[in-house]
RNA sequence: GUGGUUGUAGCUCAGUUGGUUAGAGCGCUGGAUUGUGGUUCCAGAGGUCGUGGGUUCGAGCCCCAUCUACCACCCCA
């Protein structure tokens, strides 16, 4: 037990029922994005610490693994730097690369070191692990697997509509009940600016976030302590107050905040989102929520975020517009849209639901029973024609005991067990035994194949 | 990063106010059944009680540190 080898803090081993069951989500997320036209793309798990730093804001530098330089990366470090203590100027002298901490940053770079060979509208997909220095906890792990799609070079709605209607596929034929919920950052901007307060945006919007989870009173003692005067706060409280359906919102909204342009906007972007998701036939259910504070380092227009209503856990899916992701990168004016499913969530998610399809593996057919050398000469023929005709078998390796062979069989759930010894030999069959019934038949190589096609 | 909870066989958990050789169920291995698994019966193996210190005549139980998982904050998938 003292010295059992152990992995990283956050991270995980996957065993084969566990990748049959995370490759059961991938293979469906991966066939929905195909049916909506993007392709897939990697980049490298690192990336340089330049690419990453100062995208995700203060915090999310912290939460950046980097790596340390290769070589002797002590040369070059004078021995004031060394005294000085300073681990973040220490850091950037001994490390110049870093892991990706999302997918989205790595494909702005992707986007305008590759400009030239792109042609826009750029719609692509990656499935690809990130990995964060936070402190893990249920459902929140240091590595783990992002599902990114995203559509640069378009201001068009429709991509936030075909983005919505992602979700409601993928969820829909995962069988996970959720709700999107939509806001967008122009409306949160607008506010900020109609209660006078527009530089204060992130302070107010993350504070209104908590509203379900704290209740106003907190909310507004928190925008109190942050600083917001209490006439502004007075000025939020008929905005916080929003009832009825998507619609009325707007409507009320509409009220409030329409002498701010870039509000106006904001609702404008959202009637018509919604109003495509209204002709859309969507099961799922959308919603605005003006409490939605996501991203607010580079959302610009609409935010998403989803979440399981079975489960209780965080967000599974998260995306939203950012207008000017690749300027940072030089390369300004070009609009992107996206939205990350989250694997391991939605892994957690199903296994909670207890929504995992049975037959998630795909497993070995049929099993020949190793009896000795002669038999192995008989066998080996058959099995290479069951294999020819696209059927998953094998042998077992060893010359074992019967009954070991058959529970070795049952363990891995093989249907089919082939039986060659003397007596079948002689006759030119094979025993073949239906594990789930107990019958037993024989046949002859012909006959199996045609058995185990059906 | 801040504050808190936790850790006993492969798994799920018992373990009385600190007191001799730490238990159960499931699983595992072997046998009943030397060519038949999943059911049944019998037998067996497996733990320096997360790790490292300390207090004590004596620690699974008390104290400190550390690691892990988890919870809240922060942030987020």
């Amino acid at each position: 037990m003292a010295q059992k080898p152990s992995i990283p803090k956050g991270t995980r081993d996957f065993s084969p029922i566990e990748m049959a069951r995370r490759n059961y989500i991938f293979d469906t997320i991966k066939r929905i994005f195909r049916l909506y036209g993007f392709q897939p793309i990697e980049t490298p798990a690192m990336e340089n610490l330049s690419t990453l730093m100062g995208k995700y804001g203060e915090e999310g530098d912290k939460l950046l693994f980097k790596i340390l330089n290769s070589g002797d990366f002590m040369t070059g470090l004078s021995d004031e730097e060394l005294l000085e203590r300073n681990s973040i100027r220490l850091t950037n002298k001994i490390s110049e690369k870093g892991l990706r901490y999302d997918l989205t940053v790595p494909f702005a770079r992707f986007v305008v070191q590759h400009r030239n060979e792109i042609s826009f509208p750029f719609k692509r997909y990656q499935i690809q692990p990130v990995w964060r220095a936070d402190r893990p906890q249920k459902g929140r792990y240091r590595e783990f697997y992002q599902c990114d799609v995203d559509i640069v070079g378009s201001d068009s709605l429709l991509n936030e509509l075909e983005l919505v209607q992602i979700v409601d596929q993928v969820f829909r034929n995962l069988k996970i009940n959720v709700v999107v919920k939509i806001n967008n950052r122009k409306i949160l901007a607008g506010i900020a600016e109609v209660i006078g307060e527009i530089d204060r945006i992130v302070d107010i919007t993350v504070a209104i976030d908590k509203l379900d989870k704290i209740g106003l009173e907190k909310v507004n003692d928190e925008l109190l302590e942050k600083g917001i005067p209490q006439e502004a706060i007075d000025k939020l409280q008929p905005i916080l107050h929003l009832s009825g359906t998507t619609i009325e919102k707007l409507a009320q909204l509409e009220l409030a905040i329409g002498s701010s342009e870039i509000g106006r906007k904001g609702i404008d972007e959202v009637r018509t989102l919604f109003d495509y998701i209204a002709g859309s036939n969507l099961q799922t259910e959308v919603e605005l929520d003006l409490t939605l504070a996501r991203g607010l380092n580079y959302y610009t227009g609409a935010i998403f975020e989803v979440k399981a209503k079975d489960v209780q856990i965080g967000s599974i899916s998260g995306g939203g517009r950012y207008d000017d992701l690749t300027g940072i990168f030089g390369m300004p004016g070009v609009s992107g849209v996206g939205i990350s499913f989250g694997a391991d969530r939605i892994y957690d998610v199903l296994t909670q639901l207890g929504l995992f399809p049975e037959e998630t593996v795909d497993s070995t057919r049929l099993l020949f029973v190793n009896f000795g050398e002669k038999e192995e000469k008989y066998c080996l023929p058959v099995l290479t024609a069951v294999r020819n005709a696209g059927i998953n078998a094998e042998i077992y390796p060893d010359q074992a005991k019967m009954k070991k062979q058959m529970t070795w069989a049952d363990q891995k759930k093989i249907p089919f067990v082939a039986i060659v010894g003397e007596e079948e030999m002689a006759q030119n069959k094979i025993n073949l035994k239906n594990m789930v019934s107990g019958e037993q038949k024989l046949v002859d190589a012909q006959e199996l194949i045609k058995i185990l096609s059906e």
